[in-house]
DNA sequence: TAGATTGTTAATCGATTAACAATC
DNA sequence: TAGATTGTTAATCGATTAACAATC
């Protein structure tokens, strides 16, 4: 039997601790302590255990984690040990600036081209090349992709994420501003970028008011 | 006595729920039940009620909720009765990608500046003006701004969430790839790209291997 | 050995859900 | 009135934290 399922907050905090495990292995260290990816992910040292625990990681008591192997682990469980690949339909604003994110690049993230339905923007030739929304199918099926970014308007996602289910895609990440609904046999999340500075605005307001007060 | 803290989930299905009842709105609905909105918000008709009970707000018994009257009052918790200015430090693919993003516009969300290092993306006269990082704490206080959002690259990202407390920013929105601890008095959100698509990779896999068994 | 740290079990806390009372 | 829906209180569930056992 596979591991029992995890919820989403701790899958968030693996990933914070591979970022931070990466930064003290730039600095040459070799070992950590709980405490210290604590202090990195802004969370308890029980809590780094406790996840580790739950994937079955293990340290050295007194000693503390090799850093090596750490990243090693956590990234087998994040899928980091082989290359990823993604599309994206809708090369608008938030599209095109995900094409080109140089952060992907050097974690194992590969996107492989976008689609859309306005001509001007194809691109064929482009080193991620811009293509028709109704070549995504055949694209999907030959590259084998398995990811996709929903990046078009809110009338046009609930259409698109159809498309990509047609397709096999069976994980996406939707940044239209309608919550889809995540069908059978796929994975998808949510990401309203004016839903998130919204929250920021609610607790800002409120710790000012509960401050006032 | 002010409200009592509600949990961040709370804030992100209100969000959800307005931009439903918006939709509503549009088709000419004037009347909504708590299960309209829970289909719309991928939750339960209770957990909508339960929503709303926290804030004291009221529907009729046998006739659901006002659409109107719904979207006045999430619209006053979520700060949307006033135009809501942020600035933008570090205009890179995702910066540049929120300071032209359209939806902004129409929600009462108002990117005002964007700052950078690099003289090269300086632009003054644009309608929202790219200034160097050092005119940061002037700008902030000549014009009263509240939000910012950070889109730097991690080494970067501590120092200036350091000169935008300093500028009196209260709450932040921080792109880049390391987890900034939360100020005493500045509310921080860390949302990190690359963790989101860790997240539905993982659990794309997951799926598909419970699947297998 | 003593001390420090990991790892696990049990307790607590908070959020969601169920049950049901209120009422239009 | 009967039926449908809201609104609230109590129960459940799941995640985090506390306590402590294990051990290097």
């Amino acid at each position: 039997m596979g591991p029992s399922m995890v919820n989403r907050g701790c899958i968030i905090r693996l990933s914070r601790y591979r970022n931070a495990l990466i930064r003290l292995k730039a600095l040459n260290f070799v070992k950590v302590f709980s405490e210290n990816l604590a202090d990195a992910a802004r969370v308890t040292a029980v809590q780094v255990r406790k996840d580790f625990s739950l994937f079955g990681i293990s340290g050295n008591r007194r000693g503390g984690y090799l850093i090596d192997e750490l990243i090693k682990q956590i990234s087998a469980i994040l899928g980091k040990d082989k290359v990823q690949k993604f599309i994206i339909v809708g090369i608008g604003n938030i599209g095109r600036a995900l094409l080109n994110y140089p952060g992907f690049r050097k974690s194992e993230i590969e996107i492989v081209a976008g689609f859309d339905s306005n001509p001007a923007k194809f691109d064929r030739g482009a080193l991620v090349p811009i293509l028709p929304v109704e070549e995504m199918g055949a694209f999907v099926s030959a590259n084998g992709i398995t990811f996709g970014i929903i990046s078009v308007p809110d009338t046009a996602a609930q259409e698109v994420l159809e498309r990509m289910l047609e397709a096999g895609i069976k994980g996406v990440l939707n940044f239209a501003p309608i919550c889809l609904k995540e069908p059978k046999d796929c994975v998808v999340r949510n990401l309203n970028l004016e839903t998130e500075l919204e929250n920021i605005i609610y607790f800002t307001n409120f710790a000012e008011q509960a401050e006032r007060e």
